[in-house]
DNA sequence: AGAAATTATGGAAGCGCTTTCATATTGAAT
DNA sequence: ATTCAATATGAAAGCGCTTCCATAATTTCT
C-alpha cells in the first residue's frame, strides 16, 4: 500500500489527468450523453487512478441533488419494523454511493421544521415509513421542496410518490384460514392503529373472511390495541374476560399477541390448548415467547430496500410507477401458538 | 411538469435588511466573537424575520464542518439497545440543529471504504457503537482525518477521544449481590462477546463477587453467548443439562436471559422456583417474557444524547475531558424470575 | 456537394457560504 | 495628547462542483 496524500484530489486533477475539461470530468461523472467513449475512459482511469472523492458539499451547492436520503418516521425508531426498514435503506444507499440521514416528524412537528428540514437538507429522496407516510403536512411539505419521496405501506395513493406495500389483505386473509382451517370457529381480532391503512386492512380481511366462511363475531371480540403492546394487553383482557370467549386470537401485529399470550397466561388459559394465538410481522419476540407464536413474515428489510432504490431511478431520471404500489410477498410462518380448539 | 420556484434567502438578504455585511452576518451565525451587541441583535432579528436558513452545504464547503453526525456502527441496526442509542442521538441533534447519518462499518469494512466514507462526508463527529468504537482500523481513520469522535462503552482509553459509559463491573456486582441475597449458592453465568469490553467487565465483576462471597463456580457453568439468543440457547442447554446445575443464571444480556427461560421451558425446570434467571439491559421482551425478567437497566438513550453533546462542545472548540469516561447509572429492575432456591 | 441537425467539448459564471486581510474604530496606557 | 493593543467591520477571494453558453466536430439529410 501506497501511502496517500492528504491533500485532496479534485476535480481539476482529475482533468488535468485525463487530458479533458473539468466540464467532460463532471459529464463523465454524472453519467451524462454527449461524451465520446474514449474520453470517458480516460477520466475515469485517471479517476481510479487518483482514487478521486467527489465532494458531496460542492456537489450539492452547484447542483440540485444532495446525496442524501431521508428515513423519515413518526415514531421514534425501536422495534424490528423500523430497524429493518432502516437496514434495507441504508444497504441500498451505500450501493448507489449515497448516505441515510434519519430525522423524526411526529405527527405534532409544526410545518416550519419541516420545511426547514427540507430547505436546509435538500434531500435527494425521502423514505416515510409508516404512519409518517399518512402525514398529510409531511407529504404536501415534500411536494412542495420537489423531494422525491417514496412511501412504505401509505393508506392512499398520493399522486407522483411511489410506494412499497405487502398484500395485507391476503395476508390477513390466509392468516384467518389458517385458524379456521384449524377448526376454529370462534375468533377474535385484535387491531393496530386505525391511522395505520396496514392495519385497517387487516381488519377488513379478517371481518370478510369470517363472514365468507359463514361464521360471525361478536363486536366485543374485536378490540382495538394501537400495535402497542400495552395496547394489546386492554384489548386481550376485554375478549378473554368475558364469560364466552372465543378459541382463537389473532392479533394484528406481534407485540399484541405477545400481550394476548401474557394475558392468557395470567387468566391461566392454556395456549394453544385452550387458545390459539396469531401475529402479523415476525419480530425476533415471536420465537422467543412461549408458546413460540404462529404469525406472517413481512420483508421488511427488503420493502425498505426497493424504496430506496426507487429513489435512486426517480434521480436518475428514470420513470418509476408511482401510482401502483410495488406489492411484496409476506410469508407465513407456522410455530406453536396454534392448535385446533378443544373439543366442547 | 410545474415546478415552482421558492426563492431562497440568503445570508445577503439578512445581511442587507440587518444593514451589515455578510462577513458580520456570518459572524453572528457562528457565536464569534467581535461583534457589536446592536449589529448582533439586528443581524438576529434580520435572520428570524426572513425565516432564514442556512445553506448547509454552502457552509460545509466554505468551512470545513459539515453539520452531520455520524452514528456508526458495526452490527446492523435492531434491537432495542441501537435503537436507543439512535434516539438519543437524534434528540441532540436536533436540539443543535444538526443532522444525523447513519453508517455502518463491520470489522471487516476495508480502510478504504473508510476513509472514503470520511472524506466524502467530512463529519461534524462520530459516534462510535460497540463493537465498532474499538475497531483499531476505524479509530485510526478517524483520527487521521481529524474527526472529533464520541465513543460508547469502549474497551480502553484512546487518546482525545471522550467516551461514555456505565458502571458494568458495580451494575454485574450488584446483580450478583441481589442472586447471593437471595440465598443463591450455585450461581451460572452466561458471558456477552469477548470483544466488548462490557461484556469482559461483567465477567469479571460476577467472578470476583463470587469470590469475595466466598462461593465458588465450576467453570462448566460459566459459558459465552456472545450477546445472542440463539448463543444463549447453545450456553443455557450447556449449563443446565449438567447433572448437577446451578440454582440461578446471570445472563450477561437480556436477550440471552430469554433464552435460558426458553431453554429451561424444556427442560421443565420452573423459573423462578427451581432456577432464577437474570438479565442486563431492559429491553423491552424482559417485561414481555414469562416470568418477566429481572435486569439492569442501561441508559442507553442517554448516552447517546451525552455522546452527541460532546461532540457539539468540542465543535465548538469548547474543551472535553477525554480521558475520563463519563459514567452513568443503572437501574436495577426487580420483577419476577428470581425467588430465593429451593430448600435442599 | 453543401446545409442542417446532432453530438462533443471547454470556458466561465455562479451556488451560498467562511475566512483571510486590510482597515476602522475604540479603549487603555503612556 | 500620543501610542499601542484590542475590538469591529467589510471587500473580496475562494471552497469544488454543475451548468449555461458558445463553439467545434461529426453525422445525416437534401
Amino acid at each position: 500500500m501506497t501511502s496517500k496524500k492528504v491533500s485532496k484530489i479534485t476535480i481539476s486533477d482529475v482533468a488535468r489527468v485525463a487530458g479533458v475539461s473539468v466540464t467532460t470530468v463532471s459529464r463523465v461523472l454524472n453519467g451524462e450523453r454527449y461524451v465520446r467513449e474514449d474520453k470517458k475512459r480516460a477520466v475515469l482511469e485517471a479517476s481510479a487512478k487518483l482514487d478521486y472523492q467527489p465532494n458531496v458539499y460542492a456537489r450539492s451547492l452547484a447542483g440540485d441533488r444532495s446525496y442524501l436520503l431521508g428515513l423519515l418516521f413518526d415514531e421514534a425508531p425501536g422495534g424490528e419494523y423500523l430497524s429493518g426498514m432502516q437496514r434495507g435503506a441504508m444497504r441500498q444507499c451505500k450501493e448507489a454511493g449515497l448516505h441515510l440521514v434519519v430525522e423524526h416528524f411526529g405527527r405534532s412537528t409544526a410545518l416550519d421544521e419541516i420545511e426547514s428540514f427540507l430547505t436546509k437538507l435538500k434531500l435527494s429522496g425521502a423514505i416515510l415509513t409508516p404512519p409518517a407516510c399518512d402525514n398529510k403536512v409531511l407529504l404536501a411539505a415534500l411536494e412542495r421542496k420537489n423531494v422525491p419521496t417514496a412511501r412504505i405501506s401509505p393508506s392512499a395513493p398520493y399522486p407522483g410518490m411511489p410506494s412499497v406495500k405487502i398484500n395485507d389483505f391476503e395476508a390477513a386473509q390466509e392468516m384467518t384460514e389458517h385458524l379456521i382451517a384449524l377448526g376454529h370457529k370462534r375468533i377474535g381480532f385484535i387491531a393496530g392503529d386505525p391511522e395505520h391503512a396496514d392495519s385497517r386492512e387487516r381488519l377488513k380481511a379478517f371481518r370478510e373472511t369470517i363472514a365468507a366462511r359463514k361464521l360471525s363475531v361478536p363486536e366485543d371480540w374485536i378490540q382495538t390495541g394501537g400495535y402497542l403492546f400495552e395496547g394489546g394487553l386492554d384489548a386481550a383482557m376485554k375478549i378473554l374476560s368475558q364469560s364466552r370467549r372465543p378459541t382463537a386470537i389473532f392479533a394484528a401485529n406481534d407485540d399484541m399477541a405477545a400481550a394476548v399470550i401474557v394475558v392468557a397466561d395470567r387468566l391461566k388459559i392454556k395456549v394453544p390448548d385452550e387458545l390459539s394465538v396469531v401475529g402479523f410481522d415476525d419480530t425476533p419476540m415471536a420465537s422467543v415467547l412461549s408458546p413460540a407464536l404462529t404469525t406472517m413474515r413481512q420483508p421488511v428489510e427488503e420493502m425498505a430496500k426497493i424504496a430506496a432504490g426507487l429513489l435512486i431511478d426517480m434521480q436518475k431520471g428514470k420513470k418509476v410507477a408511482s401510482e401502483t404500489p410495488v406489492v411484496l410477498d409476506v410469508e407465513f410462518v407456522l410455530r406453536s401458538s396454534t392448535a385446533s380448539p378443544p373439543q366442547v
